[in-house]
DNA sequence: ATGGTTATACTCGGATCCGAGTAATCGGAA
DNA sequence: TTCCGATTACTCGGATCCGAGTATAACCAT
């Protein structure tokens, strides 16, 4: 009951909606334009999807298709625009994702779950390097932050800020748990590390 | 490049090679098994994946079938136990979501990217809305955590700490934006409010 | 014994996702 | 002028995902 059965659920549908408020345009040029600004990093955009999720959204009534029109001898496309529907729904469709936190199955929570089986070196091993890659990726949003917030009001950088309070709190979990246990705070139970001595040897 | 031609993608895929290291079972029995532990927290659990993901498993040959069995006239059922290279496999896939952030795209990201649109107290009241919830869901997992923490070692549970303090971070995010748009430190530019006056009446 | 509920165990088909492919045009260098 | 690579614009089909459905059996009360 969560909000399952949207007619929609692609959220790059989001994002085409939000493009579309703007200005009518047609798939590749909303493609152009999101990359641009860099949502890419907010929304997952790939080719496929992207004409599907344009489909999906004509289908439910919330853009429509204003002309088909060929420029040269290029591949004709069509360019959408909102419907006052659209509109509607995108704001409630906001509103909603705002205010209900989804359950969501991030890969790093699944994986730590059977942490215990790589040992405590292998364990340490791993996320020590995951928070070396975490801090070099800090490092770029944050760069990358400070140059937008030059050209932009913050509000329309949020999103970065966000991702990067998440991003510190997983790196200082990361390196608080690979400290304790070097420390050997970290009870390890036996029998539960995967015995991989068979075929090691790499 | 950064893991994506993996022959078995579905997280659940883990969870599954992860049971079958202690000993064979067959679909049904890991749904029932991964519930009780609570492990559907952590990976998404559907009936149709884990058929999918099973059959997946075994074609990659990190899995096999071991006896197909009728007790009584209930559907057969087959029971699975992993391989040798399933064990490996295992392992590998482990350190590797472990070692590299994953580029995901939680839906909170996508949605902040438009927080703008829906003006000031439109954004305000639904992160309000979501803080409370989080509060909820926080307070939820907390009591969890401690109940288990009596019954197993704390290894077994680190995700739960790991998933607590991230959402401790989302919430106080959430939080500060609230105030930031109550005392009006966040600018708020016009021209991006999107008007739903026309069907506005609620 | 009859009926109802819960548990066991899996199948099915539609929806979605997405990378690789197709196909035409344009700009510029040789 | 002709070739090549980049750009524009979209299609296709296989893989995956997953909720709803199917079918039997065990348990219990009436």
């Amino acid at each position: 009951m969560t909000s399952s059965r949207r007619k929609v659920s692609n959220l790059l549908g989001l994002a085409v909606l939000g493009l579309l408020q703007e200005s009518p345009m047609h798939p590749h040029a909303m493609a152009a334009t999101l990359r641009e600004r860099g949502l890419d990093r907010s929304f997952k955009l790939t080719t496929g999807s992207l004409y599907d999720v344009v489909r999906a959204l004509e289908r439910a009534g919330w853009i429509a298709a204003q002309e088909t029109a060929r420029v040269g001898g290029r591949p004709e496309r069509t360019v959408y625009a909102h419907t006052p529907l659209g509109k509607e729904e995108f704001v409630r469709w906001l509103d909603e994702l705002l205010r209900v936190p989804a359950d969501e199955y991030p890969k790093f929570l699944s994986a730590v779950t059977y942490l215990g089986a790589l040992g405590p070196e292998g364990a340490a091993a791993a996320l020590r390097e995951r928070a070396g890659r975490l801090r070099e990726l800090i490092d770029g949003i944050r760069r990358e932050h400070e140059a937008a917030l030059a050209e932009v009001p913050r509000l329309f950088v949020l999103e970065a800020e966000y991702a990067l309070r998440v991003m510190e709190t997983e790196l200082a979990w990361a390196e608080q748990t690979v400290g304790e246990i070097e420390a050997g705070t970290l009870e390890w139970p036996d029998g539960w590390v995967v015995d991989t001595s068979s075929t090691k040897e790499a």
